[in-house]
DNA sequence: GTTGACATTTGCCATTTGGCGAATTATAAT
DNA sequence: ATTATAATTCGCCAAATGGCAAATGTCAAC
């Protein structure tokens, strides 16, 4: 066990698929891997090695080094794709969640602020009341 | 086992720890990798996952995409220099939401996605049921 | 030749991955 | 409701990784 794995690669690589209308078998056929290990890999119950990634990172529409970089294989830094990763207000953004995030209309972008928003006080809300 | 390894790699990775005239032990130390681990490696008995590519790639005096690419997990054309400007996919990120989100950890940003996916899945099926 | 320090290798085993084939679940058509 | 098909999950197991601790090899000093 590594603990530079994410822990959401799974969902992250489910999502990819769903976005590229695949079904597991469609997506086993296009990158050679059986289709009961990508389930496994997208519920978490398996974590993909660098020879997965690598075949399944074009079919789902990803940059290799940013397949890798989300898995935690590569560090960001060394990946490239830190490069484009612009700071703002001394946070970073991922480079990920900027790629997908830019693809939806502007008033999309800005209501998933929104959400967040809400979730945060919903958030903070139950924890005030489990104190 | 997977076609695109490399089969001098480990001997690849000894001449990297010679010339930083390292011992098994120290680079061991320098890298949280086992001694008796990288000493397999070298000899080609065990083949180096993504986790021990990413420890050992410094020490070595390697780039990790570099060792990446050797080792078989990137393809050479896409673990090449990022290019130097940001670039998402074609669209345009708002950069209100990308200082906002920006703010939060990773892991958050990345959740942020997730619901946005399930969003519109909802939404289409609403769309359908509409129709 | 012996000894000790240092470096590397080996035996072993727990853990994890990855695929086959069957089972289960979901979905669409009737 | 039923049935067929599509999709996903599961049981199982072979293969591979990675680390501990011990064993072996190398070399310098005596």
């Amino acid at each position: 066990m590594d603990q530079n794995r994410s822990t959401n690669l799974g969902e992250i690589i489910r999502q990819g698929r769903v976005t590229q209308r695949l079904t597991l078998s469609q997506l086993s056929a296009m990158s050679g891997v059986s289709s009961s290990h990508l389930g496994r890999i997208e519920r978490g119950e398996r974590y993909p090695s660098g020879s997965i990634l690598r075949k399944i990172a074009e079919p789902l529409g990803f940059e290799e080094n940013e397949l890798f970089t989300l898995a935690g294989y590569l560090t960001p830094t060394s990946s490239g794709v830190a490069e484009s990763r612009p700071r703002y207000g001394g946070g970073e953004l991922d480079p990920y969640v900027a790629r997908i995030l830019a693809q939806e209309p502007i008033d999309v972008q800005r209501a998933v602020i929104g959400i967040l928003t809400i979730l945060k006080s919903l958030a903070l809300s139950t924890v005030k009341e489990s104190a």
